[in-house]
DNA sequence: TGTACATCAGTGAACGCGCGTTCACTGATGTAC
DNA sequence: TGTACATCAGTGAACGCGCGTTCACTGATGTAC
């Protein structure tokens, strides 16, 4: 059934990055072959080459929605909320909950392809989408801050930034041991208390 | 020239030892070779199954060695500072430099293997070793805290363990903007203001 | 609107390569006398 | 102490496998008339 709609085409792209947005997460950016993106999106291996020039480009595009994708949710989450204070607290608890942390190809990014990125070539794709949404969740955190606005709320923002990816991904590595939900407990108590000050 | 001494053949093991503990910590446990590991301890790849079952076996050990290399290096640090502010100073400023974050290699093992441990197996035998060198690195952390012995100086440990890890991470993954050096430097502050508290 | 045909998205076999692991072999080591 | 020989640590070729990527092919799509 070769020769698809241009419609049909468009769909199977998205598919495709969704699939790896969230693969690519779930089991890292060398933990999942092309064949396996592609037959979660529903496709044959072999027609990839025709929407990605790599692999590696998928990876960049892929974490970009994937930053983008967390982003959205969360406003569409705040529009609900319309208290900052109330904004952090639902953004650091959902953040450091066990349901978060079980469910790696669902959430952060920035916590779940760090260890990859870090890796990464100075010349891979993925690290200049990596890069811009660490900025943007930075950005968002920023402004959480009681002084938003401010350099001192940027300067904040990114150590709760650095708290939050590091108990998420301890958190993960640690599963099974009581100090896996220690690690979140302490990290939540550590950034709401963090928060209540100035 | 096969057959060597029994002497030999241990400095071999440490040998190997030693390489994978670098190398994983540098490429992480999918990002080197048996046989890659095996030529940086001066060997060829066919004898690594005489010292080590299996590529994963041997990845649990490096693991261990790695963390209890880092702790008596830290051990040895200490021991010329007396006093538990200066200590942890040392240990926070020492971490969270850019010198740390260009040598991945050779230093703290529990931000280096984060991501990997947390997408290994429940059954995988580098987990039980990543978890016992997270435990003695928080139990370092309660040490250094102004009320050490505490459960509040544990939690505490906990989310300095988290924030450290995620902003050396961080500083990897976004290495070459000036937000690498900004996530040192803002947890950096926060971890030193923290500790100036009760 | 209907028809003829060029286009091209997706298929699946094939490629070269590197991996983890195995194994027959080698010859210095270490032991038994 | 010296000699004969069994042991076994390390070698390097080989294995089967899965990977990223390529490519000839297919036939529905979309366009030109």
């Amino acid at each position: 059934m070769p020769r698809v709609s241009q419609q049909q085409t468009d769909q199977n792209r998205i598919a495709i990055e969704k699939a790896s947005a969230r693969l690519f997460r779930e089991k890292g950016l060398h933990g999942v072959s092309v064949a396996e993106v592609m037959a979660a999106a529903g496709l044959t291996h072999g027609g990839f080459y025709g929407h990605f020039s790599s692999k590696e480009g998928l990876a960049a595009v892929a974490c970009a929605k994937a930053f983008e994708h967390s982003g959205a949710r969360w406003d569409q989450h705040f529009a609900e909320l319309p208290e900052r204070k109330d904004r952090r607290q639902a953004y650091v608890e959902g953040y450091l909950s066990t349901a978060t942390r079980d469910r790696p190809g669902n959430s952060c990014t920035a916590a779940a392809l760090a260890g990859d990125v870090a890796r990464a070539g100075a010349d891979a794709p993925v690290r200049a989408a990596y890069l811009d949404g660490v900025k943007s969740m930075a950005a968002r955190l920023a402004s959480l801050q009681p002084d938003a606005g401010t350099s001192e709320a940027e300067q904040r923002a990114l150590a709760d930034v650095a708290t939050l990816v590091g108990a998420l991904l301890l958190s993960r590595a640690t599963k099974g041991d009581p100090i896996s939900e220690a690690l979140l407990s302490s990290a939540r108590t550590r950034l709401l208390q963090e928060g209540a000050q100035p």
